[in-house]
DNA sequence: GTAAATATTGCACACTGTGTATTATTATGC
DNA sequence: GCATAATAATACACAGTGTGCAATATTTAC
């Protein structure tokens, strides 16, 4: 919050780990502690989600876009996000191009746990397609949350629907 | 080169930037002259590709995966890759995945001209779609390149191939 | 062969990130 | 309450990153 909080009003620039460390009130080495590095300390868990109990997605037969939607909305769930702060974090990597790596690097984080789930789903043999859907897939997730952040009237549940359509729209062009 | 020899024979660790400078017989002033940081130094230029005169693909009313394909593995023409060097550097990166920021990064600057291309093909009202069938092509691409660069038998062209056979695959999952 | 343009380098400096030892703080049992 | 153990915070030293600037070397052009 508080590396938010300095970035937003002072720059990214101005932003060094002891300016962070005096806003939150302790130490560099206690700031260390914590973070690897500011980028996380900016970015924090904000968009992480991890899948657990996912045993249903491998299982299932039905439409695949849809269990997509499902699991990567469910994620979403496990601990609420907020609105108020994660406009604010893209408010500050859409400013400074040097974030969007690590927050990619997030993101890839997740894209790795579905391609795996995807992989088991479709069979080895299939394991680029599952790659690649598995990047597609969250980056649809991405631009859905980005979507909520921005838009009030958005619920988390609206999230996964937001998410499906985006995938089906992009299959309609693929398949055309 | 220099950068990729050090971090082979002496892992990442090691790989300082007075080493590398060391190695290619330069101070380490004149490294920052030329490469903002190692990891830039490490991948060169290798995989980036610049799409350039593709008045073409905007026009065609082709089927939109081979346009890809063909607008991807025709940037990779330009300046003809290295097998050797691009399998060093996929070693280092494999073994170190601090690197798969900067490499995400790189391939994010070919997402984003791809992404550009497509909304103007598409129309803007698909932007979001623009950007996510942007995200798969250049996976695809990637998948793609390094598949060819182990494998001796594989032609620049059959590049194309691979990321039309990529694509196509994961149409057909998506659209079952 | 000289002068201008360009490249390389040395040096100082601010910042990042880590290991280690020391000091605070908190938790626990009695 | 209070001594003690566990945990957290900090100070400090240090190796490395990256940049600005001025000085020096090298190349280019005429």
């Amino acid at each position: 919050m508080a590396a938010v909080t300095v970035a937003l009003r002072n720059g990214l620039d101005q932003t060094t780990t002891e300016a962070i460390a005096i806003e939150a009130g302790i130490s560099t080495r206690t700031f260390f502690n914590y973070y690897n590095n500011k980028q996380a300390a900016i970015l924090g868990e904000a968009i992480r989600l991890d899948i657990k109990g996912a045993g249903w997605f491998v299982e299932s037969s039905g439409p695949i876009l849809d269990d997509l939607a499902k699991l990567l909305g469910q994620g979403l769930h496990e601990d609420p996000l907020d609105r108020a702060l994660l406009l604010k974090i893209i408010a500050v990597v859409d400013a400074n191009p040097t974030l969007h790596d690590m927050f990619r690097t997030q993101v890839d984080e997740t894209s790795s746990s579905i391609s795996g789930l995807l992989e088991t789903r479709l069979g080895s043999d299939l394991a680029i397609e599952s790659r690649l859907l598995a990047e597609l897939s969250t980056r649809a997730l991405t631009e859905a949350v980005v979507a909520w952040a921005a838009d009030e009237t958005m619920t988390v549940d609206s999230v996964t629907v937001q998410i499906a359509a985006n995938l089906r729209s992009v299959s309609k062009i693929m398949c055309q």
